[in-house]
RNA sequence: GGCCCCAUCGUCUAAUGGUCAGGACGCUGCCCUUUCAAGGCGGAAAUACGAGUUCGAUUCUCGUUGGGGCCGCCA
């Protein structure tokens, strides 16, 4: 064992992305992340991911899959490993070796309702919850005996009585009394070594020099650095951030609805917004910019400027972000994102052909353009908070024949028969443009002038534009909702909109079912 | 209970020993408008409390209160 272990001068900055895949990925692992990947990339330093797998029980592959896909599609890279501390007991064992021939740490008997009972009653007195040492006398040979009888055992370390002062990268100097952790446990057993043990091993190890973490890790920061000065090792730098909260200002949990970063994903929600969202969790600029790339994070960031106080994880906020980067995004990205929630909604289907693929509408079966979807994302745009909404807004473009009242189609005091009239005009206004010049622009300019007209020819106020064109917004879509009625024409196409409006025609006029379907 | 951390609108936060305490989300009013959004222009909304230092404190100090974290053979 490396007798001599020194003290690691100004080396270059190297970092831990150290996740316990104990659960899916979640915003404070994204958080935990984040933070680490731009104080390295500031410096010039490198990024070691560490699966903290040493809770046996806990820990599942499912999980840390998870986590690394949740990384790698948030960009947020690594430079080593994965390493799984699980793969890595030797490691342990060898430093747990050393501690325990230099009496630095011992073998516990006691048994955990033993100890369970202890810790209630210190606590009830007011005092502080610590091993009472009762093992921590026991000789040598006393310890061999227990073990050879096969007598169940921890190994604990022996904690120096003593003030620990260590300074922290955001809260400065921070003061703790060892003599109220007391001796407490790094290993189950020589091959399973624990936490606080594994933790101080693996960052010297592996190098790192910046320890950057969630500030419920403060308080073992102190037992860390007794078991580095134990094994005589550098202490690194600490950074420990504020916690995230649920609305009800506890550290967020799952109990707080807290999505798994899969889930944002399949929701529709951009990893841009994600990660300014959270790097906003506890920091900002000090200007007023507040939407912020990860070039620009990777420019501004200090942390120096990272707030103390806990965070409140507000939902509503993440889906303002979200909605602006769907903004931001080109039409045609946006539709290549927005075409698995078409699929997945049944809507659109993908075909293989022989020159490769095509897709095709899965309601009528008419093959698909990818115009087609680029179009109804383009005009959905400014109204998404995230991609999942795409389909349930959308609808009325991929079914071939629309249901709806009648009642629908008639504006505010209008009647049947001038929500006739106004479908007949459209009918006639649209009919004469060549399908060449079917543009959402051209439509509107050839349409909208002529309302006024409309509206004295049936004696209705001049500037209510919904006269003429609510009639043909519902037989459009079927619905009081939606995207202005050129913007559907224009998807539509020529052929489609005017039967969709001999449709409504045909709704009117009596029958109230979808006539559409005797003329298929 | 012990130890540690923290404290500006509801939320995320900016600022300063002297400001009308700024921005953003949300809420809300108006405009735009064929619906719903989006967008534009406004509005309400905060320095936890008490002392001290000071000409002056939200800012500095102390205390109180409040909130949080940890106190595992979890991480």
């Amino acid at each position: 064992m490396e007798k001599e272990i020194l003290k690691s001068g100004n080396k270059t900055v190297k970092v831990r992305m150290p996740p316990s895949p104990t659960g899916f990925m979640h915003i404070g692992t994204l958080r935990m992340a984040l933070f680490n990947y731009i104080f390295a990339k500031q410096n010039n330093g490198k990024i070691v991911l560490r699966m903290e797998d040493t809770d046996k029980e806990r820990s599942k592959k499912e999980y840390a899959d998870d986590i690394l896909d949740g990384l790698k599609w948030l960009g947020l890279d690594w430079d080593e490993g994965p390493f799984y501390q699980t793969q890595r007991t030797e490691i342990y064992k060898r430093y747990l070796q050393k501690l325990i021939e230099e009496n630095r740490a011992y073998h516990c008997f006691c048994s955990s309702e033993e100890l369970e009972a202890r810790r209630q009653y210190q606590m009830s007195r007011g005092e502080a919850p610590v091993y009472s040492g009762k093992c921590a006398n026991l000789s040598v040979r006393e310890a061999r005996d227990l073990l050879d009888q096969g007598k169940k055992s921890v190994i604990r370390f022996r904690a120096e009585n003593k003030k620990i002062k260590f300074n922290d990268l955001v809260r400065g100097e921070i003061e703790f009394d060892t003599g109220l952790t007391g001796d407490f446990v790094i290993a189950k057993d020589m091959d399973n070594a624990l936490y606080n043990f594994t933790v101080v091993v693996d960052d010297f190890d592996m190098g790192i020099t910046h320890v950057i973490r969630g500030e419920d890790h403060i308080s073992n920061t102190p037992k860390q650095i007794l078991v580095q000065e134990a094994l005589g090792i550098a202490r690194p730098e600490y950074a420990h951030l504020p916690i995230i909260m649920g609305a009800d200002r506890s550290k967020l949990s799952k109990r707080h609805g807290a999505v798994g970063i899969t889930e944002y994903r399949r929701q529709g929600y951009l990893k841009e917004a994600l990660i300014n969202f959270t790097a906003f969790l506890g920091w900002n600029p000090g200007t007023e910019k507040e939407i912020y790339s990860m070039e620009e994070l990777l420019r501004d960031f200090s942390m120096g400027k990272v707030q103390k106080g806990g965070a409140v994880f507000n939902p509503v906020r993440l889906d303002y972000l979200n909605s602006f980067y769907i903004k931001q995004s080109d039409p045609k990205t946006l539709a290549e994102m927005c075409l698995p929630y078409f699929i997945s909604a049944g809507y659109v289907a993908k075909e293989k052909s022989e020159t490769g693929f095509f897709y095709k509408n899965a309601k009528t079966g008419e093959r698909l353009d990818f115009e087609f979807i680029k179009k109804i994302v383009l005009y959905q745009q400014p109204r998404l908070k995230k991609l999942s909404e795409i389909a349930e807004v959308s609808n009325y473009f991929f079914e071939r024949v629309l249901s709806y009242e009648k009642e629908l189609l008639k504006w505010k005091d209008s009647s049947f028969a001038e929500t006739k009239l106004a479908l007949d005009k459209i009918e006639n206004i649209f009919s004469k443009i060549e399908a060449g010049d079917w543009t959402r622009q051209n439509l509107e300019k050839t349409v909208l002038p002529q309302s006024l007209e409309f509206n004295l020819s049936i004696g209705k106020p001049e500037k209510d534009r919904g006269y003429l064109l609510w009639p043909l917004r519902v037989a459009l879509c079927g619905q009081k909702m939606s995207i202005g009625p050129f913007e559907m024409a224009d998807v539509l196409g020529k052929e489609k909109t005017l039967r969709r409006i001999a449709d409504a025609a045909e709704i009117i006029s009596g029958s109230t079912c979808a006539p559409t379907l005797f003329n298929q």
